[in-house]
Formats: C-alpha cells, sequence, structure tokens
DNA sequence: TTTCATCCTTGATTTAGGTCAATGCTGACG
DNA sequence: CGTCAGCATTGACCTAAATCAAGGATGAAA
C-alpha cells in the first residue's frame, strides 16, 4: 500500500525524479481520495490544510467573482493543487470542483510546505512550476484581451487537443459551462460560437468535439474575426477601381 | 563600490534578509544600469541574458498582442525581473519599458540561476514570489472578466494609492495609454472614464489623481456599473405597486 | 410513464466598449 | 517663435457579446 502510494507520487509531475527516500517519506503522510464529478475539493476562504495531487480525472480551478464562477483552468493527472496557497500559507484563494469523477493523493500542507523547505531540488522545482504556471497565466489574459471569442475559444480547442496540424478529436474538460467561464464569455455565447464553428470543420456532439483540420481552423477563425461586416459585402462584392 | 552594490541587493525584496555572505557573491556579478523613461530594459522574443532588479524609477511589464501593446503590471523598486523566464531559461516571453527613468541592478541571468540553484532560502523565496505574482495575475483576471471598466479603473486607483479609506493623491505609474493597456481597454475609454469618476470625486491633472473619499468612490463605481439604463430610470421614478 | 431538474440551445434586444476621425495640447527642436 | 510629433480628449457610430426570455433535450426519481 505504502509502496503504491510511492509510485503514484512518482507520477505528479512536480515530484517526478526527487530522489526516492524523499518521496517515500512523502509516500508516509500522503492518503488516497476519491472524488465524484461535480463535488468540490476545496473551496477559497478555508484554511489551506491539504494539498491535492490529481492522479486522475479532471478538476476545473475557479474562483467566485461576484455572482458567477471565473475558471482559472482545467487540471488533470499529475497536476498539483493548489501550489501558490500552500507556499504562502495563505487561505485557499480559488476553489477546485471536480469536473469528472477521479483520484487525488492528499498530503497536509504543512507537512508539504516542511519538504519544500529542506529539500532544494523540490523547492526549484516548485519555483519552476510556479513560472509555467504564471506564463500560463500571462498568455491567457493576453488571449482575453486580444482575441475574440471565436479565437479564444480555437484556441483552447487546439490548445486541448494537444496536436497542432491536421484533424484531432477531443473531449471537452467539463461541462459547457465550465468551458465558457473558463474562455471568459456566457454560456449563451458559447454555444453560438461553436455553432459558427460548425462550418470551419468542428463537430460538437456532447462534450466530444471532432475538428477536421487544426491548422486550417486556426486561420479561417483569425480572418472571420476582426473583420467588420461592411468590409465583408466589399470583398464579396469589390468596388470598381 | 562594491560595498554600495552589496547594500543596494538588499534592497531587492527577493534578496533581502539572505546571508550577507550570499549578498556579497551577488554583488560581484551585479552591475547597474541607468535607464530613460520610454525605453526598453528588454524585449520578448531576446535570449534571456540578464535580470532586471529595479531600484528606482518604474517599469511596465508587457506583452505585444497582435497589434498592440497588453500591459502585464508595473514594477517598481524593489521588483526583480523577469523572475518566470530566468527560472526556466526561457526567451524573455515579456517585454519591460521604463516608464520613468530609474536605475537598475543587472545580473547574468546564468548566474543568477546557479545562485538559485545553491541556496535553498532563495530559491524557496523565488517560488514565494511567483506564488505572489501568481495571485496578483489571477486577481486581475477575475477583474478583467467580472469588472467593468469604471470598476477596474476604481479598483486600480485604489491599489495604487495604497489607501484603503478617506482622501489620497497618487501618481500614475505611466502614460495614459499604458495604463489603459493595463486595464485592458483602449485609451479613449480610459478617458471617458476618468470624465465620469469626476462626478465622484476624483481629480486627474496630468499623472496626478486626487481621489477624495476611497470608499466611497469604491461604493458609488460598484453601484454605477451594472445597472441598466432602463431600471435607472425606474429608480428616478419608481412604478406604482 | 410522467414529472422534474439540469443543461443546453435559440431568438430578440440592449449595452459597454471599440473604432474611426477630428481637434486640442504640450514640449522639443530648428 | 513657429512647426512638428505624439499624447490626450471628444464626438459619432458600430459591433461583439451580455442579457432576457423561451423552448428543447436528457436523464434521474417517483
Amino acid at each position: 500500500m505504502l509502496q503504491s502510494r510511492h509510485r503514484l507520487l512518482e507520477r505528479v509531475t512536480l515530484f517526478s525524479g526527487l530522489r526516492s527516500e524523499q518521496l517515500a517519506e512523502m509516500a508516509e503522510v500522503a492518503g488516497m481520495h476519491r472524488f465524484a464529478a461535480h463535488g468540490y475539493l476545496f473551496r477559497e476562504g478555508e484554511a489551506p490544510d491539504f494539498v491535492y495531487a490529481v492522479l486522475s480525472g479532471s478538476v476545473a480551478l475557479l474562483m467566485r467573482d461576484g455572482t458567477r464562477d471565473s475558471v482559472i483552468d482545467f487540471v488533470g493527472p499529475g497536476g498539483l493543487l493548489p501550489l501558490p496557497s500552500a507556499l504562502l500559507k495563505t487561505p485557499y484563494v480559488v476553489s477546485a470542483r471536480a469536473t469528472t469523477d477521479g483520484q487525488a493523493m492528499l498530503m497536509p500542507s504543512a507537512m508539504f510546505r516542511q519538504f519544500v523547505q529542506n529539500d532544494r531540488v523540490l523547492s526549484q522545482r516548485c519555483a519552476a512550476e510556479m513560472a509555467r504556471s504564471w506564463l500560463m497565466l500571462v498568455a491567457q489574459m493576453r488571449d482575453a484581451r486580444s482575441q475574440t471569442a471565436i479565437e479564444r475559444l480555437v484556441h483552447f480547442l487546439v490548445e486541448q487537443s494537444g496536436r497542432e496540424a491536421g484533424p484531432a478529436t477531443l473531449t471537452l474538460p467539463g461541462m459547457k459551462k465550465e468551458i465558457a467561464a473558463r474562455l471568459g464569455i456566457k454560456p449563451e455565447t458559447l454555444s453560438r460560437t461553436l455553432k459558427k464553428l460548425s462550418a470551419y470543420g468542428v463537430d460538437s456532439k456532447g462534450d466530444t468535439v471532432r475538428v477536421a483540420d487544426l491548422e486550417r481552423l486556426v486561420s479561417l477563425a483569425a480572418a472571420e474575426a476582426h473583420i467588420p461586416v461592411s468590409e465583408r459585402r466589399e470583398m464579396a462584392n469589390p468596388p470598381a477601381p
């Protein structure tokens, strides 16, 4: 059992490649936890008692904003949550809600912090992990500011597909309304936007999306956006010089 | 001279409280750099040769997005840039442009990375610093998604003032167009929004802004936003029950 | 099977903010 | 001292997405 926990911890990105004794120590204070779709792992404002290493399933990181939820990102197997709160010992500033059934390894935050404090390699990996996460967020901010709903959705689909070109089939990592909250749009807008994309080789049924050609989709979406209707008329019916 | 560099490094948030020998080592490989307003310290895409510890003046962290610049944040004395790129050894993913004249201490990234690698305390502080920065970004994302231009501007002014209640006078940390880019709006919109706020006890002249009452401003702005015109009419002229 | 509760979709309308264009304003430089 | 360049403001107009309001669709409970 302890042996198996040890093995599982290796699959957490943050821990992979750590010394074996280190992992063993961790395995001693870690415990397995099953979670069900739509349940909360933790909520913002609560005391940060545990860190959660996601082993299977998918979790949405979100923030209550005013009356609605704003999804920061989806975290899959290998992710560890919530690193910032754990490091800073502040209350959780985000919530984590399961979007599917799954399992996570729990470890008391205090223990985790102690491991980080005592292990140079681990604390470096934390810093690197936070840096990666920071870059991801910054890219998201830029997209949110400069791109339209269509472009953001296309970008998101490409990202989720894990591929760059050719056809792809992917499963949305949550409910439509969660995807919308991740993209910073309303569910109604997501619905309409997905419909628009069906003209561009995107087929969605439930939470499965099939894209005929990723590259083509990206360029078509970029062209679709930002072109005022008035100019589109001109393109179809060019004015005499 | 070396002595003075040592002293200056102490004033960098990330380094404060480090062992004196550690700072001395850093001082040996660090160099002073003066920068002029509107000049770039570094640009995204360049090789990350140096880290910059801001000692005086103010710097805007920004990203090119499509055709315009998106400002991520303003960094003042004590800040160190760009931590994520330095840690990950990736090319700069953001640019830094001076918004005022000022000075920074430069250190070769490779050196910095080596210090981080060898010092447990320093790598922890990096992790903590990244975590703080992550929280800041996440809060910004939430604001960008849920708040209107008025609310974002008010929030920004309050933040910049460093106070919470009562009157405040503050200096904008950059040009109006940079502030606009930080708030995710166009300069035109910032201009109009500032004008609206003048009815709420906000006086702006050049880059100086005077707020009569911070708390009152926040509540008034929250009330102003989100109330459709149709309902405002009803408030002035309530329908009979 | 019917009922009920969730999601999701679709349609009509509104609105915040963007775009385009003109005009002030300020300060550097000849 | 005029001119020129960049920033800021103002006005008119437009558009993407939000909001409001009905329906579907699906699946679980009764």
